[in-house]
RNA sequence: CGGGCUGUAGCGCAGUUGGUAGCGCGCGUCGUUCGGGACGACGAGGCCGGCGGUUCAAGUCCGCCCAGCCCGACCA
């Protein structure tokens, strides 16, 4: 990609409102785009982010045997009405519909997957099966907040298992639960699964939070227990578990929260199995979130410093700053200019993606300032100072090491 | 949803006792620069968030509304 064509270019100076490190740079780099409170365009650098955080989670999903679909945000007023959610859910966007009727926008998808997988499925052989999308979800948050942390449209991966029995549930449930790490790691955050409440479905959740400053949830780590609690479940310091006295809550973003549904959603659908006797036995659910946009802002909040983003290496939108540096003498420029596009053909031939900064009217400071703003991490340099040598100059984002290699 | 703050050029901001709008960056043209956001000259760019009111006259005063940000509450 040649930075002269890139959309846009990154500003130079950060949008006043941006306070959190996320929305600060994503916005001066040109990732996204805010449209309103909570609601962002996706701008080419910044959805070749997300499709790669949205990437790992589907090589990890998939090899679990998950299958992935797509659902509508469109959702059915009487799907809402059934799960007592219509009224229930606060946040819950409702439309009017010119053909008479209202629709609501979905917050989640238990509405639509639950009846989808019961009009496809009955009996025992045709469990367990889990079933996911990678989607946009819409919540009327009272305030949307923090950049892309809390969004009130936002990109979600949701995932839906159906089990014969709590046991395979619960199998299916740590499976999971392992798998998130994974991916979090794969996104070079270091999550920690968390007990948090379980709503009306079970004892506990788990969430996973990634331990930053910016987080807006606290949490409490129980040395005896060796578990994380959320902070809505310690009361008076203690332990819920144990008792035993916590120390000082450490704050977190929560990137992930996985849940065991069990009936609560098949009893709201009627949604049962014939069992190997003929009998009738309700269809026990897990679900499963990540918050794909959030994942990415938390990586941010994670992976900066006073210059910019430094990107994990899986997440980076391309992992080769390319920056040519020229200067008076044409022919030498000329030379510059071939052996840029001969570094862009060579990573080419081994996909690596390099993003190629030929700007001929820019200067060398505002080159390594955009470069230390986009985090890619690998900055190349070539100029008539490399040349002479006949190498470039290589410079690791986030280590500040430089090293030089032949041509 | 309660409290606070803010809306003026693409971005960041100034605008005095009311007199019809300015600065920096960015953008365009030309020239000089060329390893950490270079410099000069000229130039383009405004529904002063919206509606209503007061006034000879409103970016400025009054009222209502809208939007954005922050704190809190909320967050299956």
């Amino acid at each position: 990609m040649l930075y002269s064509k890139l959309f846009p270019k990154a500003l130079r100076q950060a949008p006043k409102d941006a306070d959190s490190a996320n929305a600060k740079y994503l916005i001066q780099g040109g990732f996204i785009h805010q449209e309103m409170a909570g609601v962002y365009s996706w701008l080419p650098l910044g959805l070749q982010v997300l499709r790669k955080v949205e990437n790992i989670i589907r090589e990890e999903i998939n090899a679990l045997g998950a299958q992935e679909l797509l659902m509508p945000a469109l959702q059915p007023k009487d799907n809402w009405l059934a799960t007592d959610r219509w009224d229930g859910l606060d946040i819950l966007f409702k439309l009017n519909s010119k053909i008479g009727g209202e629709i609501a926008l979905g917050a989640t998808a238990e509405e639509i997957i639950t009846p989808l997988a019961k009009a496809y499925t009955g009996s025992y052989q045709d469990f367990p099966f889990a079933l996911y999308q990678i989607q946009n979800k819409y919540r009327d948050e009272l305030r949307a907040k923090a950049g892309v942390l809390r969004g009130r449209e936002f990109g979600m991966k949701d995932l839906y298992s159906f089990h014969l029995d709590l046991g395979c549930l619960e199998k299916y449930y740590e499976k999971i639960a392992k798998t998130y790490l994974n991916i979090f790691k794969r996104c070079g955050l270091k999550a920690v699964r968390t007990r948090a409440t379980g709503g009306a479905f079970s004892k506990f959740s788990d969430e996973f939070q990634v331990i930053t400053s910016a987080g807006e949830d606290n949490i409490y780590y129980c040395s005896k227990c060796k578990v994380y609690y959320n902070n809505e479940l310690v009361r008076a310091g203690k332990c819920p578990e144990c008792k035993t006295k916590l120390g000082k809550p450490e704050r977190a973003i929560e990137v992930g929260n996985i849940f065991k549904l069990k009936t609560k959603f098949s009893d709201a659908f009627n949604f049962k199995y014939i069992d190997k006797n003929g009998k009738e036995k309700p269809v026990l659910m897990g679900c499963y979130g990540i918050g794909t946009t959030r994942l990415v802002g938390t990586i941010v909040e994670a992976n900066h410093d006073d210059h910019g983003i430094i990107w994990p290496n899986e997440i980076a939108p391309y992992k080769m700053h390319l920056i040519a540096l020229f200067g008076k003498d044409k022919k030498i420029n000329q030379k510059i200019k071939s052996a840029a596009l001969a570094v862009v053909a060579s990573e080419a031939k081994q996909s690596c993606e390099v993003l190629y900064d030929d700007r001929e009217d820019a200067s060398a400071g505002e080159k390594f300032a955009v470069a230390d703003l986009l985090g890619i991490p690998e900055r190349v340099v070539i100029s008539e100072k490399t040349l002479a040598k006949n190498s470039i100059e290589i410079k690791n984002r986030k280590s500040g090491k430089v090293t030089m290699k032949k041509l």
